[in-house]
DNA sequence: TTATTTTTTTTGATATTTGCATAAAAAGAG
DNA sequence: CTCTTTTTATGCAAATATCAAAAAAAATAA
């Protein structure tokens, strides 16, 4: 079997080039035809969709890992990266890998560190690796069943997606350069999970001071033509940083 | 070199009984006389001040080794524990171990999962290990030099505390079962940085609706006798699960 | 015992932000 | 040109936050 032997090949390398026991996993979102979109990929192995991830190099550290796992397979490079949880429970990789023996580097106990990207849908041109059948992306209302514990760990990064957006403004690594405040609302609304009331959102986007209304409208479509916006990435950059919502 | 040799000792059973390449540090925090503090250690190997932590069983997840390792240190149970981010720079652990030989498993490259802990202060028994001088509680404003990366990963739990502070609530773990209102509010003050005003601070808590309003005041001290309260802890435990500020 | 001092607790006045509703503006369809 | 639909802007009441200060309570000093 061609596909048990890359493994097994490629288990053997594995000991003196990646960290044993940890691997990352991505949750990789994306904005499309008003949906949000997550990369999931079919592995060989099982037939089982998975969040794309990878081993932890000996040479780097874990952002440059979890950088270089998406560079491969979207292309991308610059992703908006951010871990947000280490998933270590016993039994979470069991019954993986049944066909090889025990001793094989990919069945030992790993403990993931996972990551969420967001990146811009457009300019991702999906590739599909040794191990995977498939690269896809899917609305996060509709994901397939997931292997181990993945589906966990989607549910954590949109649990932690949706705490940042009370202070971290969101949009500039998802949607395209120019965008509308419609659109812009319809993204919070499906990470959030609920609609926003139109006005305020207007009100309070604009308060943020992070955006700039260009002499531009988005024509073609039915109906009234939307104002487009493009982020001021200055103030967008230190929002971030310094937070949007004072709080106390 | 009897403390040489215990540590060449240990490191030939931590192959075995370890899972390789990853540790755990915890922020402890404590509030005591006004004052929010922190667990420090002080190491044997090279007298610098380090934070309390260990290696991970290959028989439990991350938050029981955190649990084992506290209870260790302070001999309490049921602790607080938050893992809050990991760090991997490659040169995190250079220079340490120095006097020992490179295959020694301690000198291998670690990862540390952070963990902060919240602890009742009035209830930890403090304990000094075989790899260490002493273990005391430190203001966060008057920290010693930390040995390698440990003032950055304090830097980071006390910023991640700050951001929860915004949607849940605090000081169920760490104040007596019986505090006053502006004991609460200095310990908001401490972790924050900064003065809030009293007015506020009352309205807004009391409109969190966690607090329960005792009979009693504390006496003795001088001045007008505060008031008494205490935690309604189904109302917290649901604050805590459901988040205390809406947001979006 | 009474006045003084200090800290806690409560209250007001004002500004800001929301929630909900609705009006005005703009573009394509017919 | 009118109709329909969607975008954009506004109005107003309710809820919150800010700032300031008054009232209440206890200990101490006189």
């Amino acid at each position: 079997m061609e596909f048990k032997k890359i493994i097994e090949e490629k288990s053997k390398q594995a000991w003196e080039i990646y960290l044993p026991n940890l691997s990352i996993d991505c949750v990789v979102f994306g904005f499309h035809d008003a949906l949000v979109k997550v990369l999931v990929v079919k592995m060989k192995e099982n037939n089982l969709w998975a969040l794309p991830g990878g081993y932890i190099l000996k040479t780097e550290n874990i952002k440059e890992a979890a950088s270089r796992i998406l560079h491969q397979r979207t292309g991308v490079t610059n992703i908006y990266l951010q871990q947000f949880r280490v998933f270590s429970d016993l039994n979470r990789s069991e019954g993986f890998f049944e066909a090889f023996e025990n001793t094989i580097w990919n069945k030992q106990r790993f403990l993931s560190v996972g990551f969420y990207a967001l990146v811009d849908f457009s300019t991702v041109k999906l590739v599909v690796d040794n191990f995977s059948d498939a690269c896809e992306w899917k609305a996060i209302d509709e994901l397939p069943e997931l292997m181990m514990d993945h589906q966990y760990i989607f549910d954590k990064a949109l649990g932690t997606l949706r705490k940042e957006l009370n202070y971290k403004p969101i949009g500039f690594n998802l949607l395209p350069e120019k965008f509308t405040m419609p659109e812009l609302q319809k993204l919070y609304e499906i990470i959030l999970g609920k609609k926003l009331n139109r006005g305020n959102f207007f009100r309070k986007m604009l308060r943020y001071d992070i955006l700039i209304k260009l002499d531009e409208s988005r024509k073609g479509g039915a109906h009234k033509a939307p104002d487009l916006y493009k982020f001021d990435v200055e103030k967008y950059q230190l929002a971030l940083k310094d937070g949007l919502n004072e709080g106390w």
